[in-house]
DNA sequence: ATCTCCCGCCACGCT
DNA sequence: AGCGTGGCGGGAGAT
């Protein structure tokens, strides 16, 4: 029995004292509670610096803990372990144990730090059987407690945050594999971002919003809870009929359900790394967890059911049931997930009852005001797939609308599909990379594969000839739109956002608007936003956001996560970029819920309270305010946190010396034929083609320009159009990832498109390309932050006045002009290149932020989004425009005060701990949200918490 | 009996 | 061959 294990030493030692059986057993009851005491012994070079451990501190650290674990219902044991207590029995054994070697007994010392800190919420356990708390203490939870009180909430970008699994296996006494589900989870919410092998870098909170956001979002976007609903729904007719009918999985229609399965989201600063992911794919851990958080930020009553989650994480709609086993299976998951989420406090354990008898279930704890994806800054959360994984193709292809034609004949230039392989090569690598090098910001530069560079080059060439064509074709796609558009009203009853169609009609056009809120600056003035209409720019636009961790801006890419038939969606070419842009308002609402959030209609509104409203609130008005045109915002201008300016700069001197190689990250090469699909496509569809046209000539006048640039020495990226057709199949290409791309590199995009085909499906892929090969070092210039502001257009225009049409309709302009306003944000208008300059004053970032506005303002993110038709409104509906939104926050600095930062963050959060109650409550309303499709009847619920 | 979920085997992909 | 990862499910503790 005991272990044979192939683990190392670490493993082994480890064993020793936890697992075996019976050595175990005593040793841990020993510990069981406690173990405290020590404590800090051991403090991780890493965190330590810039934190202060909370561990170090149990102080602190128990007290966050204890809060945590209180609501967390796990039971921890920890009383005594609150009490830190010295040496426990088990203690005893460890230090028996350690004897052997100082290691462990190192070890030993540590593990007894921190982890009891923050449990010790139960006494019984502590006490009773130490088996028991032998295996409470084992609990990845509280392992998971350990691990974050290690770490600042807010870590201070300045410092090192690194952390070596090795390192965190052996102070933590488990085995690594514990860390590794640990990590997978803290991963997928951004929380941590892999940089290389055995490497972790520590984010802290910092992301969380943004992440949140960005899940809400893609949640909607999936449908989730229009999943939810229908799986009660089911289940309870078949407990109660017996029948259990499908036909609602039927109605998804878009069979969304199977398509979640691969993707990943990734936040804009950290996306590289988390696109390591490497092998196993995305199937995971990881994107299980964020699946699940999904469905908490989607269903109305933030209560999700083991069994639910299991199945809609399953997919298994389309599979009835499936079998038992993998249910079990994905319910093991679940539990792993959940642990690590409780401990990170964003869930609690609850009971629901159901008329069948009580369920476990969990409820969501978190901040319940996430900011709306767009505000927060655009993550773009974009959900990857690595392009390797047909199955997931597959399945979205399936899934997909029954798009008919197109299944997964990807039509990619073959260059490209050259890239992407060379991509996936450079991911592994830099996955596998037993050093990854690269870490903070920095790091957001990467050296790009010379090879990848030429493909890209030659990959460009063959794309502008394409291009050029493309062009013209854009105008088409979005007739193929418009027509669209009835359908996708029904269509858009599923998607999230679809539920208010009738605001915003889709023939309407919608004035794309840019939002660039600087959060670094705040300025509330609406200098950030800009909005353009694209007419038809390429579905895919990439943009390139700054961010001031990640140093470079990245161009994101929408995944269309799903395929789903929206009506709206249709392959607009802007579409892909909007796509995750689309629902912000929509997302508010969840398919059911019409009552679930406020948002939908409301999301505007201004969020009262919540830090987070406010954000959202600067970010909408200056959207508003400069309209269309902003977006011709001067290149020059750009403006950036004065730290990224830095960073830049100094990129730039490094990477002077090889252009090619700097290229920003491998991954801006792919191309995502998903992103046709995406909703947000939908949108883009409603924009008129009047506005197509003239965005065409708009287009075509950057591309000039682009070219201009790109001879300048930038490089221009394209977007390079897809043949139209396959688009809707072909999700090969990961959607959804944020690449970073060098500032300077412009793209110039071009549709095909052809269009007009199906109106979902209308198929026309836009590949972008990165910025070719060489990506350059972004001048420094560009970045200054200051310099934005003046330039931007207070356009007053108003989102959409009608009749503005963005004069830099080319999404290659845009993504120059995001590139440089996302920059920009800063109020100051400085345009100043110089980095210097840069750091405007007008940062008011210095100034200690709230907590929650340092997150946002982490990293300045574009989101480029095509609106909603619904919600839209306001903002956009230019006339022909597309709605796209572009929200650039900068990052600032992360506020520092961690420690403060932190309570606050979680704290600002709605209390929740009401909410199980209310939950109830509010659960049986919610399911009738869902109107449209599925109506479920529903039961009440009752929720209990459990705490034990 | 069911809920939880720890443990670690073993596969995968990279070095 | 070895290593880092991490999918996966047996099986046992907790309820």
């Amino acid at each position: 029995m005991l272990t044979p294990n192939k683990y190392n030493a670490v493993k082994k030692r480890w064993k020793m004292s936890s697992t075996l059986p019976e050595s175990q057993n005593l040793r841990h009851k020993t510990q069981t509670t406690t173990s405290n005491h020590k404590g800090n012994v051991f403090a991780e070079p890493q965190a330590l610096t810039t934190t202060p451990r909370k561990a170090s501190t149990q102080g602190t650290v128990l007290t966050e803990i204890q809060s945590n674990m209180g609501p967390l219902t796990t039971p921890t044991k920890g009383k005594e372990t609150g009490a830190g207590e010295p040496w426990t029995p088990t203690s005893n054994l460890k230090m028996l144990i350690s004897a052997a070697s100082p290691e462990i007994r190192n070890r030993e010392k540590e593990l007894c730090m921190d982890p009891e800190g923050g449990d010790a919420m139960d006494p019984e356990l502590g006490e009773e059987g130490e088996k028991q708390i032998s295996r409470k203490e084992k609990s990845l939870g509280l392992l998971c407690h350990k691990f974050l009180a290690r770490y600042p909430d807010y870590p201070n970008p300045a410092l090192n945050n690194d952390i070596s699994l090795d390192d965190v296996a052996s102070e933590l006494n488990v085995e690594r594999r514990r860390i590794y589900d640990i990590m997978n989870v803290l991963e997928s919410l951004h929380i941590v971002s892999r940089l290389a092998k055995n490497r972790y870098t520590w984010h802290g909170r910092a992301n969380l919003p943004q992440t949140l956001a960005k899940l809400r979002q893609v949640g909607e976007e999936h449908r989730y809870g229009q999943q939810m609903q229908q799986i009660r729904q089911r289940s309870l007719e078949k407990e109660l009929d017996s029948d259990g009918e499908e036909k609602e999985n039927g109605e998804v229609e878009g069979g969304e359900q199977g398509q979640k399965e691969m993707f990943f989201v990734e936040l804009p600063g950290v996306e590289f790394k988390a696109a390591s992911v490497n092998s196993r794919k995305d199937k995971s851990l990881r994107v299980m967890s964020q699946k699940f958080v999904m469905l908490f930020l989607v269903s109305t009553p933030r209560v999700v059911s083991l069994e639910v989650a299991a199945r809609i994480l399953i997919g298994e709609d389309q599979v009835a049931d499936q079998d038992k086993s993998k249910f079990k299976t994905k319910v093991r998951r679940l539990y792993d997930i959940a642990n690590v989420l409780r401990s990170l406090k964003l869930i609690e354990k609850v009971h629901v009852t159901e008329e069948r008898g009580r369920k476990p279930a969990f409820e969501w704890t978190g901040p319940e005001d996430i900011p709306n994806v767009k505000e927060t800054t655009a993550t773009t959360a974009t959900a990857k797939r690595t392009l390797e994984s047909r199955a997931s193709v597959d399945n979205c292809a399936k899934n997909l609308f029954s798009s008919p034609g197109s299944k997964r004949s990807f039509t990619r230039h073959p260059s490209l599909i050259k890239l992407a392989k060379s991509i996936q090569e450079d991911r592994r690598k830099i996955n596998s990379a037993p050093t990854s090098p690269v870490k903070n910001d920095s790091s957001s530069i990467e050296f790009f594969p010379t090879k990848m560079a030429q493909l890209a080059a030659i990959c460009k060439i063959q794309l502008d000839q394409q291009s050029n064509k493309v062009v013209d074709r854009t105008p088409k796609p979005a007739v193929a739109v418009t027509e669209a558009v009835p359908d996708h009203q029904q269509k858009a009853a599923e998607n999230p956002g679809a539920p208010q169609p009738p605001v915003l009609t889709p023939t309407e056009p919608r004035a794309s608007t840019v939002h660039l809120t600087p959060r670094a600056q705040f300025t509330p003035q609406p200098t950030g936003a800009m909005s353009f209409h694209p007419a038809q720019c390429s579905p895919l636009i990439p943009v390139l956001l700054p961010q001031l961790q990640g140093g470079g801006p990245y161009a994101i890419y929408m995944h269309h996560s799903s395929f789903r038939p929206h009506p709206l969606t249709r392959p607009q070419p802007t579409s892909l970029a909007v796509r995750s842009m689309t629902f912000e308002d929509k997302t508010g609402r969840s398919p059911s819920d019409v009552t679930v959030h406020g948002h939908s209609p409301a999301t505007n509104k201004l969020p009262t309270s919540s830090p987070s409203a406010l954000k959202r609130v600067c970010s909408e008005i200056p959207s508003r305010e400069s309209p269309s045109k902003a977006k011709r915002i001067d290149p020059s201008t750009r403006d950036t946190s004065p730290k990224l300016c830095e960073i830049l700069q100094a990129r730039l001197k490094a990477r002077r010396g090889g252009l090619l190689s700097n290229r920003p990250s491998p991954r801006a090469l792919h191309l995502d034929p998903e992103f046709v699909n995406t909703p947000g496509s939908s949108v883009a569809a409603a924009a008129n083609q009047t506005l197509e046209q003239n965005l065409e000539t708009l287009l075509e006048k950057e591309e000039k320009v682009a070219t201009s640039d790109s001879e300048a020495g930038l490089t221009p990226v394209r977007a390079v159009p897809l043949t139209p057709q396959h688009l809707n199949t072909e999700t090969l290409i990961p959607t959804g990832y944020l690449i970073p791309i060098s500032q300077q590199s412009l793209f110039s995009y071009k549709d095909l498109h052809s269009t007009e085909s199906s109106k979902a499906s209308t198929p026309t892929y836009n590949i972008y390309h990165t910025p070719t090969a060489g990506s350059r070092p972004p001048p420094i210039q560009e970045f200054t932050p200051t310099s934005l502001s003046l330039h931007r257009p207070p356009p007053a225009s108003p989102f959409s006045a009608p009749g503005h049409r963005f004069h830099s309709p080319s999404p290659a302009i845009l993504n120059f002009t995001l590139q440089n306003l996302g920059l920009i944000p800063g109020p100051g208008s400085v345009p100043a290149c110089s980095p210097g300059t840069a750091q405007t004053p007008e940062h008011p970032s210095s100034v200690p932020l709230p907590p929650h506005l340092g997150l946002h303002q982490k990293g300045s993110m574009v989101f480029v989004k095509p609106m909603s038709p619904v919600p839209g409104q306001h903002q956009m509906t230019g006339p022909g425009g597309q709605p796209l939104t572009l929200i650039s926050l900068q990052q600032v600095t992360t506020p520092k005060g961690t420690a403060l930062t932190q309570h606050s963050f979680f704290h600002t959060p709605v209390s929740l701990s009401p909410l199980a109650t209310v939950v109830t409550t509010s659960h049986g309303h919610t399911a009738p949200a869902g109107a449209k499709t599925v109506y479920i009847p529903q039961r009440k619920l009752e929720v209990t918490t459990e705490d034990t």
